[in-house]
RNA sequence: GGAGGGGUGGCUGAGCGGUCGAAAGCGACGGUCUUGAAAACCGUUGGGCCCCACUCGGGGUCUCGAGGGUUCGAAUCCCUCCCCCUCCGCCA
């Protein structure tokens, strides 16, 4: 959510904004809103402090004078409700609109509406140089026997895997050693529940705008989380942090669930997308003068990830219209697929600025009150994607794999072969 | 799942239907004292929204788990819901 004040003293900034993202939305309509809101607030006050004041007055009273005033005080009562009920009714239908309102589009962020108007920053790594027919994940996976989709779908529908053997104690390496990075990063490793309310997904901006991707725990009021960015983010929920402790750097590992409504016959092949997986992900707390750098520092870590795992990765400024509604700013990291020949997302960054610490009420003292904090988040490893990277950038001729040194003292073989 | 108890300010904990945003204590912050610190003493100390001044500041309203209701008036009475705790049962 966005300080509803940019109404009433930036309306351009909110206009060009929404142009960059390509949408459109009735902004002469929310002003008026904000405006009739806050009219009919003030009267609502207004007639409750006469109220307040004849009651004042009656409690001092006796007899006679106290039945005439009690008598005149009669009908106060309906005409508070009354106006403190419309100013509710307005409020709630800006409030409404206003939480559709995405966040503003930093200056810097790629201009473009699609993923293929993302930004190239920079490529890193050299593309390997097989010598023999490769295989892509999918067909790796099946040869050296640690992926199973078909068995998979038997039991639980499309989009499904289950790693086995080798590929499952690779992942579990995965989470320890990216767990261990973060953690010499500064960032306390947290295991977050992966149901939570709704409030948890209006707060980190995925309600409304990606409801259909959520799944959805009926009768229980739950919902199964896509990232523990929002765990995470809803931790310090109506909270007023010290800013002595900031930032508050953090990282949780948990499964991730998406529904991956619209994505019918992409990525059908293998587990490249799947409904669930298991992700480490970077979350941060900090003053607002800090979420540029903070930023920048997250993407480092990432890159660096990638970067011991000895895969060939670009880095891309992710364009406006294609941000999603809670950052400002996004960079992702698409590591190379040699078997897709193609550079595919496995971890991205954002800068939430104050979008979500304002719908999950996150702020700290100021001299003169409170302010929003701002927050970050950024995939340290998303297991899966990250897994299947490794499998095709290091296969071998003879379709086994080699296990990049980082990770050796975390799985405890070398070699992953048939 | 069964039985009982409870939800008040950062914490503990009072609160007859009437001027209660709410006693008191603790904590925190500022000051006095001290070479410094502790102790002692003095003072300050929730948040949201809004109006006026639009710099300092002044004022209104909401907020005692949430939502309804009764009443001229509710933290205090009634209803519904949520959450927490204890005991029993079950269980990874």
């Amino acid at each position: 959510m966005l300080d509803p004040q940019l109404l009433r003293n930036n309306l351009d900034l909110l206009a060009d904004s929404l142009t960059r993202r390509d949408l459109d939305l009735d902004l002469d309509r929310l002003v008026e809103l904000e405006e009739r809101s806050r009219r009919l607030r003030h009267q609502a006050d207004e007639a409750r402090a006469a109220q307040k004041e004849a009651g004042r007055q009656i409690a001092t009273l006796v007899d006679e004078e106290k039945e005439k005033a009690i008598a005149a005080a009669q009908d106060m009562s309906d005409r508070v409700k009354h106006l403190s009920g419309e100013a509710d009714r307005v409020r709630d239908e800006f409030e409404r609109l206003w939480l559709e309102m995405p966040n503003l589009v930093d200056a810097t962020a790629a201009d473009g509406f699609t993923e293929d108007d993302a930004e190239e920053l920079r490529r890193i790594g050299d593309q390997p140089d097989f010598d023999f027919e490769i295989l892509d994940h999918s067909g790796l996976g099946e040869r050296l026997g640690i992926i199973d989709t078909e068995r998979a779908a038997k039991v639980s529908g499309s989009r499904f895997g289950y790693i086995r053997g080798r590929a499952a104690l690779l992942e579990l390496a995965l989470v320890r050693w990216a767990m261990d990075r973060v953690v010499a990063e500064g960032h306390e490793p947290f295991l977050p529940p992966v149901m939570v309310r709704e409030h948890a997904l209006v707060g980190t901006g995925f309600f409304p705008e990606a409801r259909d991707q959520v799944y959805e725990i009926p009768g229980d009021d739950l919902f199964l989380v896509g990232t523990s960015e929002v765990p995470l983010a809803a931790y310090h929920g109506d909270e007023i942090l010290d800013r002595k402790t900031l930032p508050l750097r953090y990282a949780g590992y948990s499964s991730c669930f998406r529904r991956e409504a619209g994505t019918y016959g992409k990525d059908t092949a293998g587990i490249f997308r799947v409904h669930q997986f298991e992700k480490v992900e970077m979350f941060v707390f900090c003053l607002p003068e800090e979420s540029p750098s903070e930023h920048d520092r997250l993407l480092e870590i990432e890159e660096a990830l990638v970067r011991e795992l000895e895969i060939p990765y670009r880095v891309v400024n992710v364009a406006a219209g294609d941000l999603g509604a809670s950052a400002t700013k996004k960079y992702d990291i698409e590591a190379w697929f040699p078997g897709q020949e193609a550079y595919r997302e496995i971890t991205s960054t954002s800068n939430t600025t104050d979008f979500q610490s304002r719908r999950l009420n996150i702020r700290y003292r100021t001299d003169d009150g409170t302010t929003p904090v701002h927050t970050l988040n950024g995939t340290a490893c998303a297991l899966g994607r990250t897994m299947l990277a490794i499998l095709e950038n290091h296969q071998q001729r003879d379709g086994s794999v080699i296990i990049p040194q980082a990770l050796r003292p975390y799985t405890g073989f070398d070699v992953i072969a048939p």
